[in-house]
DNA sequence: AGGATCATGTAACCGGTTACATGATTAC
DNA sequence: GTAATCATGTAACCGGTTACATGATCCT
């Protein structure tokens, strides 16, 4: 499970709160990886059972006590295994609603279908926006070396982004002229 | 949950059994919707359930009985409702092993990242003939008047690959001037 | 002879989502 | 006053995957 080493990739940035390590991901993987708190406290706790992780507890005065979470060289191990696997496949099962939509969309009205595509263009190109101001500053870690890495990551989305409103845009003609 | 509606709209062209569902799914969906057959079993169960198919059984001499599922009205109208619907967002969480490895890639030799992109390229073009291989007759139903509208959806994925290879190619060569 | 195809399912598991529970502090 | 932020978790659920179980017939 991949979630395991985005989470171990962050901790040998520095080690962080469970909290923490989901304000990160919200500002710099959101691109390619998201995970609700609940499911980071879950995966912190199998990733300490492997003992991959560490814990300690941080007492704070004003703001409730945190559980500090550190990277193990086990850990470090683990991650450098996976980075450097050669996995089968690349291949990630597809569920895609919209195609869905679209092929079974002789069933509705053209103009139903071209409505939704628009609906979908204007929320891809706000995606597009969002996935510039996440690469103008890598919060909180602006000028890191890895910045460049990161950057290719985001980049990733952002070329997949702007095909899909490609592709929501030739259907549309399409349809026009049907 | 749009598995269901996928099934839902392929009985709506013509019953068939759970096996049969399977099949046309692997020819003709795959580019957007793939299940097990353990899967497509327990959600034609539900689906059963639901009224939204009713079953029969289908004895065959020499090959194994086979039950099958079609498509109830208010099935169809249950289809035509998901079709119709404007869901507030189009956005699927994202989950991309590769562009959490560029992401961490910076941990390990840039060879190794630039071979790992270009084995990536190489299932991705893969990928790309299959595609094409699929638009070329959409099996079982050629000349179907929903063509047109399977056709859409196989683009997606086509373009969206495309947009893929060209990133990987993007990063080889960001990696190669370092 | 051996593997693919036809045909139906169940069971265990796993990753992820949603809802629930608690509670202080800070910023508007 | 009220919403957001900080901070930790548990529980129920759900969609999907993998493995198991069975067995004939068809193709090479």
């Amino acid at each position: 499970m991949s979630l395991s080493y985005v989470i171990l990739g962050i901790l040998s940035y520095e080690p962080m709160s469970g909290y923490a390590l989901r304000s990160f991901m919200e500002k710099n993987t959101k691109s390619f990886w998201t995970a609700p708190l609940s499911q980071i406290y879950k995966e912190l706790g199998t990733l300490e059972r492997k003992e991959w992780v560490t814990s300690r507890m941080e007492h704070q005065e004003v703001r409730p006590d945190k559980k500090i979470y550190e990277i193990t060289d086990i850990g470090r191990d683990e991650l450098l295994n996976w980075l450097t696997d050669h996995p089968k496949s690349f291949e990630v099962p597809v569920r895609d609603e919209m195609s869905a939509k679209v092929f079974l969309g002789a069933k509705v009205n053209s103009d139903e279908m071209i409505f939704q595509l628009k609906l979908f263009i204007r929320e891809k190109q706000k995606t597009l926006q969002e996935l510039s101001d996440i690469s103008e500053s890598f919060h909180g870690f602006v000028g890191h070396k890895d910045n460049l890495h990161w950057g290719m990551a985001l980049r990733k989305r952002l070329l997949v982004t702007a095909s899909e409103i490609d592709w929501a845009k030739e259907c549309i003609t399409e349809l026009q002229d049907l």
